[in-house]
DNA sequence: GAAACCGTTCGGCCGGCACCGAACGGTCGC
DNA sequence: GCGACCGTTCGGTGCCGGCCGAACGGTTTC
């Protein structure tokens, strides 16, 4: 009982720095970061980042892979991004959600989209939710489910494997708010796999070296197909 | 970009400190506490717990209400109180959710249970929700809904009012990690309502200061009918 | 009004920790 | 091999903040 609250507050500890809550929405992209990066990222000397780096590692939030010389980070896994996703939710004054959803997706296009640790977001991932909410695939009034049609079209027009969509540890689906477009995207083990799904049929590609994405023209037709999206982006 | 950094670490700092993480952790039981009791129960002086309370609701975690020369505080709402449960499920080594369902919810009585900030939890909580399940009245598989079947159970066999389930800024129904039992117990709107009818059935009554209840006789026959959940506390 | 009680403010103490620079030890390129 | 590079370890410094006790103000009780 008392000891639960010192490893909680151990655990918020762990974020509770500046220079390690950078490092940690760095991360967010679901990309491995070399130590140097993440330095010059929170603007802080290297010898300071491994200190950083140690407590994370330790705390459970970070997993390092060491390659050659470097030495690279990410984070645990998706229920520590679900925790940072929560913490950073409460961070915005929150507006309302339910607005216009119909006219936001039918025509502002999708302009921008990236990654949020391992599912779109940015307008891109707003409109795909939207999108399959609307064909009744994904069901965001009771809570954010799957709806048997859903988990049909995942599987089958997406292909996407049925035991990869098994229920799990891992919620199956869940809505994660997007810091920009203050609404909710679809997230958990479907938007990951769904995620990877549009990277490997090449609808989507990354611009740079950031999170963002692009929709690649294949993209586009396949979304306008699929889900009626006639965004352009 | 940078500022979100120092806010998230703010944020985080509120937690991250053994005291101040007690404090939170014994609000979770949802109901007004005095300052000092928090005191008390921290095992600090009254003076440390000010200066604590006071950061707490200055960050918006806590609100208080000042009444005579008692000053109450609590949780500032239904979202604090999830992403006090978000981190506390990081601390306990998860084991396999998915374990012998129905054996536990036939069997093994509903033993003790208890609030969790607003809703059921403990034996009880999960035998409910296992039982909701069962009937079909809730979806656990893909991610944490309520079907079109639990949705009328609870406002035509419970008579809870629609309105009070209307889809909004709270999610109608969503899993919490139970700590003692390692199982998703039915939280959200609709976990809130239900334990609020419960009580006001006097199917459950407090017993003694704590957290903890117990089902009344009424409560048993009630939930033997409505779910057969045949458990004896 | 006096006494008891709850909470707050203030001053002071102390430990922890975030930061840096310098030195060191691996790894890669020529 | 030698130099460039990446990361780590080690002292040292300074500050933030958690803690307490004492004094004070407001509320309740008798």
């Amino acid at each position: 009982m008392m000891t639960s609250a010192s490893e909680l507050a151990s655990l918020a500890g762990l974020l509770a720095d500046e220079t390690r809550a950078a490092i940690c929405l760095a991360l967010l992209d679901g990309r491995a970061w070399t130590a140097g990066e993440l330095a010059a990222h929170a603007h802080v000397a290297p010898s300071t980042a491994t200190e950083h780096l140690h407590r994370l590692v330790d705390g459970g939030l970070l997993t390092e892979r060491r390659q050659g010389r470097h030495r690279y980070v990410q984070l645990a896994g998706p229920s520590v991004a679900h925790l940072l996703e929560d913490l950073a939710a409460r961070l915005e004054p929150r507006q309302d959600p339910v607005l216009g959803l119909r006219a936001v997706t039918a025509n502002a296009a999708l302009r921008r989209g990236r990654t949020c640790y391992d599912h779109l977001a940015g307008r891109l991932g707003v409109a795909v939710t939207d999108a399959m909410t609307e064909a009744g695939l994904l069901d965001q009034a009771g809570g954010f489910a799957l709806t048997r049609a859903g988990l049909g079209w995942l599987t089958g027009t997406l292909g996407l494997e049925p035991e990869d969509l098994a229920p799990g540890k891992r919620p199956l689906a869940r809505g994660c708010l997007d810091w920009t477009e203050r609404r909710q995207h679809l997230a958990g083990a479907a938007g990951a796999k769904l995620c990877q799904k549009f990277f490997d049929n090449r609808w989507v590609a990354r611009t740079g070296s950031g999170r963002a994405v692009r929709l690649t023209p294949d993209g586009q037709a396949a979304l306008h197909d699929l889900l009626g999206l006639a965004g352009i982006d």
